[in-house]
DNA sequence: AAATTTCCATATAACGTTTCATGAATCCAC
DNA sequence: GTGGATTCATGAAACGTTATATGGAAATTT
């Protein structure tokens, strides 16, 4: 027995010609059900499994989609991912996953490299550089989805959580339990989402009277946790703090208990992205829940969209995150509820 | 300007043969410097880009690797995916990730849609079935690598913790802290790392002269947590317990709060699996850590020696776990130390 | 200087599909 | 029964590479 069957073989096995097989297993053009039966049989019996990368180069579909992602340990990422390759593996595609490790050069090298591997799709999470730099990478024939990281001025259609709205909510949600004093940790001012977080969090703080301080802890957990160490060291500490993703979250964490300060009594903590995990801290950690399932959706749906060569309106899809209550965030020490403050 | 530029213009506006770029791209061939520059110049003015569909198609080599996980949002598996893409993508391949759910049924469909797509190979975290069941989908000639969940029977080359030896170190140290009423909460006895883990548990528990006890407690998080809600309710419930792998641990973790068990005074608490948030657990919990980093690295290596065609020697190669300990496990309340016991 | 080898560019044949133009056969209506 | 559609199988031509056999020039040997 030499190497794998080919569609030839089937053919003559069948006594019918190649096209007809073809014809048969895309199953796009009507074959009289005779030779249908036949050629299903005689695939069967050849054991015949269908070479996609011939039929990729002939019909310039290979019904693979990239995935380009700064890192799969980031629980956020991971259940974008997982989402995706769902989605996708049920419509017939195979994903392509890359990792970026937010390194905007390995970025534009993967994307180069899925080029070249003919994706028919590619869904983007930027690094700092945004899509605008992206672009030249990516291309303007190359439907793409950009999800998370998004600006107005994206030139793809993409997919986000209201990030504006969420810190905003957030905030109001602090600002309501008594809280002025408030601080908004996040890993840089570079990325996007972390920018529009930024402007919901102090467009709230100005409507609220509160004093907004913004501060930039690093892109690692470790970073993040010496940071607000640092911060909670500070004579005229915050009364609340809001960690503006999962990775300022749990140096937050590390560094509250290392600082001994009681949460919430001494500070309260809200956390933007929320994980299984949070609900098992002591006291459970209040979140803003991103809606994953849904960005995800809504990202495979435009993307279909685009290869089926539909309009292409570059749509910019807002989902809206969800607040969860739990142990971590309580009212101001030393006054009463002030809901009515706001 | 019409579609993108074939090898064939390249050639051309060089003015050299086709068959002198293919070689100029691959380097695997000399070729003079003065037609090397001119290729090279000609592809950066005509912005080639290389079509590695066709060149697939001809060279029978994809540098496509296939990587099958039951989910991405276990960490576990996330951490593993993440670093087999890293060295992948660093010898030229591109990762295609498939999720199985836990279905086999499933994971024989992904695996053959990937034989389909012509993968030069396949990482596996088998199903319940184990690589057996797996091998008529794999089948002979696939270059495969069986991680995690492995058998001495495999017969493909496989990577995995040692899983016996740290379950029997884990039950070795709750031992030597006194306990002799450990409960070993597992997912189900049908995955082969869990099996082992079980042994591991059961040898340490008839040598050290105590009570073994095995739960099965379900796959997911939430039946782990009524389950063990159940186990805590118990009148002769154990002094330890022991999480067999990160799933089971959240569970345990979630029933222990729910009861307002005391940890470690009432029981003590060690789990399978290490990630950071176990540190920020009040207790923090004590963990064994999977060397997840040397499995990705010998994984890749096994898959690079079959792609290399070397002689297949089928190794199942086992890497040490290391026991973490935190503030979860203590000695058994009402004894001291018993250290020596063992 | 002729003979032999080495080097390297070329042209052409794969690789295994899909697509397309062609044509045979069947069907319906008048 | 003839003309015009319609249906459906066929054979050949792509798709864009890599691999291989060929041939000519330069380099080396005798």
């Amino acid at each position: 027995m030499r190497g794998k069957p080919t569609m030839n073989e089937v053919a003559s096995e069948a006594g019918v010609s190649l096209g007809t097989v073809s014809r048969v297993l895309n199953g796009n053009s009507t074959v009289a059900a005779e030779l249908g039966e036949r050629v299903i049989s005689a695939c069967k019996i050849l054991n015949y499994q269908h070479n996609r990368v011939a039929a990729s180069l002939r019909s310039r579909q290979t019904h693979t989609m990239g995935v380009i992602v700064p890192d799969i340990l980031n629980t956020f990422y991971a259940a974008l991912v997982e989402k995706l390759e769902n989605l996708a593996s049920a419509a017939g595609y195979t994903v392509m996953v890359v990792t970026t490790g937010e390194d905007p050069e390995r970025a534009r090298d993967r994307i180069a490299v899925l080029k070249e591997r003919q994706v028919d799709g590619m869904i983007v999470i930027p690094s700092f550089d945004g899509s605008e730099l992206l672009r030249p990478a990516i291309g303007s024939d190359m439907p793409c989805v950009i999800v998370d990281r998004i600006s107005a001025k994206d030139a793809y259609a993409s997919v986000a959580t209201d990030n504006f709205d969420a810190a905003y909510q957030g905030a109001r949600y602090l600002l309501s339990l008594g809280h002025r004093d408030i601080t908004l940790a996040v890993n840089t001012r570079r990325l996007w989402n972390t920018q529009e977080r930024i402007a919901g969090f102090e467009r709230a703080l100005v409507e609220g009277k509160g004093k907004a301080d913004v501060r930039i802890v690093g892109m690692t957990v470790e970073e993040a946790r010496i940071s607000i160490e640092g911060l909670c060291r500070e004579r005229a500490r915050p009364t609340a703090l809001f960690a503006s993703n999962n990775l300022v979250t749990l140096g937050a964490v590390s560094a509250l208990q290392n600082c001994t300060v009681d949460v919430p009594g001494d500070m309260s903590l809200l956390a933007f992205d929320d994980f299984e995990w949070l609900s098992l801290l002591r006291p459970a950690v209040s979140a803003i829940r991103q809606p994953v399932d849904q960005i995800a959706v809504e990202a495979w749906r435009l993307m279909l969209h685009q290869i089926g060569g539909r309009p292409i309106s570059t749509p910019h899809i807002r989902a809206g995150g969800q607040l969860i209550v739990r142990g971590s965030t309580a009212a101001r020490a030393g006054i009463g509820r002030r809901m009515g403050a706001l």
